[in-house]
DNA sequence: CTCGAAAGTAGTCGGTGTCAACATCACAGT
DNA sequence: ACTGTGATGTTGACACCGACTACTTTCGAG
């Protein structure tokens, strides 16, 4: 009796299959996963995810696009543990933050760099170091504090900071030793700063 | 007449079989990789490659495999281009050729890293800066050219590299900029070196 | 209240990985 | 020279998957 055991509609199925799709994502490949696998867990029949994703890939590309949402929200917690104009402190925030999201979703990160993008991915956002840092990079440029363009050395960090966690994810890295991977990594790119300044 | 035009035994179909994923694996995804496609690739039935792997990731794992030794030829044929002693045009010849390996075989180099190696990959070959850099970065330590140990850098421009290959793979670096971005993203890491001895 | 669009269901098709049972071949030991 | 045994390849089957079509139920705007 009571309420309605399963009603016909789902009520919001297009974020369930997101949400569950991001959660097994947690644990396995993309690959593992499956649209039929997903309905089944939701209790619904296997053709329903079709009515929100015309194919397997446009719910992959929704989960990645879901990724870089999270990667943004990771990165403005970040910022709050900071103090907001010591850069290389920010940087490494972040850069710990950025790395440990990677290894904790190495199979999220790995679609939303898929190289595969057969022409239908959107574009996708505009930067792992996110634009506060690059604030901070411009400005530590304009005073003559930075060797190179702010581009550059952003750029040159964040390859540093997903080269680390591809490292981390393959096992070339210890766990224990991230953290500091990531702060050697970032000190090492901004000596020249310091340097130039004494 | 002539001769038998499919003999019942392939010869050597084991390596035809990784052959043909590496190749194919050149213009797709590893999930785009079917046993039952490899296997109509080289006119054979579709349970033959079986009888050499037992089941898909064994495959792929041993492809990963010879993807580590493709990126150890390519190495050695890097160190043939350089100077034997100047520690940093090594390192940035080296780390071209490793990023342009990585940016020609996405699909490899992802296996390669592959996180889910769910106990079953043999112990990865060791470094991608390989044993020639190693060796430079130990003598320049033992000079005292360097200010962190000689594992941290290599670990640093190791993760460096693979960094801007996975940026270049997703997109977020144009083709034309990647060998600059490699010997910048290198110079800036050995800033230091010709810092500490000026 | 109605009716059309949105959301879900059922059934099917070709393709895939894996398994078991069988066929063929190479080759070592007699 | 002969044989039989293990390696290699084949056939057939099963369950699962993604994608498609046709059908049903429900919601909500007019």
């Amino acid at each position: 009796m009571s309420s309605a055991p399963t009603p016909y509609h789902h009520g919001d199925l297009r974020s369930a299959l997101l949400d569950a799709a991001e959660q097994s994502l947690r644990q396995g490949g993309a690959a593992d996963i499956s649209l039929r696998g997903l309905a089944r867990e939701l209790g619904v029949s296997h053709a329903a995810p079709r009515r929100h994703f015309a194919d397997k890939q446009e719910l992959l590309d929704a989960v990645a696009e879901l990724g870089w949402s999270r990667v943004d929200e990771e990165m403005r917690a970040a910022d709050l543990t900071v103090d907001g104009q010591d850069l290389q402190a920010h940087l490494i925030a972040r850069g710990i933050r950025y790395v440990r999201f990677a290894i904790d979703n190495p199979a999220l990160i790995e679609l939303m760099f898929a190289y595969k993008t057969s022409g239908r991915r959107p574009p996708p956002p505009p930067n792992a170091v996110g634009p506060s840092s690059i604030d901070l990079l411009v400005v530590a440029r304009r005073r003559g504090e930075l060797a190179v363009s702010s581009g550059q050395l952003a750029r040159a960090v964040w390859a540093q900071l997903q080269g680390i966690a591809a490292l981390a994810i393959g096992g070339f890295i210890p766990d224990v030793d991230l953290d500091a991977a990531v702060a050697s990594g970032i000190e090492q790119l901004m000596v020249n700063t310091a340097t130039t300044l004494a």
